[in-house]
DNA sequence: GACCAGAATGTCACTATTGTCACATTTAAA
DNA sequence: TTTAAATGTGACAATAGTGACATTCTGGTC
């Protein structure tokens, strides 16, 4: 639960810090006082919908996590290691899941921006954890990349049951590389 | 009675611990002092009083402790919703996950204080879900029920790697209301 | 364009609260 | 038991809140 201070604000806004205290006081902008002397703090959330509700620009560094990441999902591990090269290759920070009850509580931990998704893992049914995903608005945000040896209807069928991209087995760490890029920084 | 120490409201707050003594100090926050050095412990009721107090944010983490969960998990839907039936009956929440991927966002989601789990579900394997759940730290605290048709061997080897009661079936529903109690109330 | 009223924002000095740092000590984990 | 992580403390630095007042902005009018 982070929070900002109505300095931190002031200097977000290069506005005064008087002028964030007035805002909080008018109800502008939502925030809470610490018991000592009423120091304000706003939470990040509360921020980012004040910005928003104005049309303010919204500072990188509070935009989502600090540093977005990326959820491998494949049993194979040789495989989501050389995924996750290419991915830290391209600058990304990355998990790797290896059994659908792990890729549920790393996606849920570390709220990734990417998930990589091996469609044909034994015991696991890719196309229902892709139906599960888009269902939740929580992870509506959440870019889904299916990587599978199977034919094209398959990749077709994912990309249909809400699937962002898909590349094929083999693929080139080129094209996995463009992939990861543009959803990393829309 | 769950205790909180200061640098877990510091962290609540987004305050320096420092500042969190001090409002202990100042009795503007209850607590009381351990006989070691005088480190702080505050009562989570009091810690939510104190809060609403002042109008300040309360933490998901801790309102989930007024209402401890279930998380039944379990591929056969029949056979889950009579859990919950009798977890109801008990008195308490429950939610079900049909799959692996969806077992570990719920469980993440809710942290729930127990886990039902059948061990003998199409593609999964139940018993890397106890291994994986054991490892992280943060799930030290949840109960894990394991539930199966298989023999005994298979229970056994499944508390042996940290499931934390076994029921084998066809279960009484007598038996799992005491299990769940035991547990809930813990 | 000039003028004006009213509102919003900035400035300043002063005080209270909060943060930082180094170090001793306790707790919790291995 | 041994070790690593948390906590408490005191002194001091940095930051935030307040009130009064100056300054700038905004929209409307002539």
């Amino acid at each position: 639960m982070k929070t900002l201070t109505s300095g931190e604000i002031a200097s977000y806004c290069d506005v005064n810090l008087r002028t964030v205290i007035r805002w909080i006081e008018n109800g502008k902008l939502k925030g809470f006082k610490l018991p000592g002397r009423g120091n304000n703090r706003v939470l990040v959330e509360d921020f980012i919908e004040f910005l928003e509700r104005h049309d303010m620009p919204i500072p990188d560094s509070l935009k989502g996590d600090a540093t977005p990441s990326i959820l491998i999902v494949d049993d194979e591990m040789p495989v989501a290691k050389s995924i996750q090269r290419v991915a830290r290759r391209a600058g990304f920070d990355s998990y790797i899941a290896t059994g659908g009850f792990q890729a549920g509580i790393l996606l849920s931990q570390h709220e990734p921006r990417v998930m990589t998704l091996d469609l044909s893992m034994p015991g696991m049914d890719g196309y229902s954890v892709i139906e599960f995903t888009r269902e939740q608005n929580k992870y509506k945000e959440l870019k889904i990349v299916v990587i599978s040896a199977l034919d094209d209807i398959s990749l077709e069928r994912a990309l249909e049951l809400g699937a962002d991209a898909s590349l094929q087995k083999p693929f080139s760490n080129h094209d996995l590389t463009m992939v990861l890029e543009q959803f990393m920084s829309m």
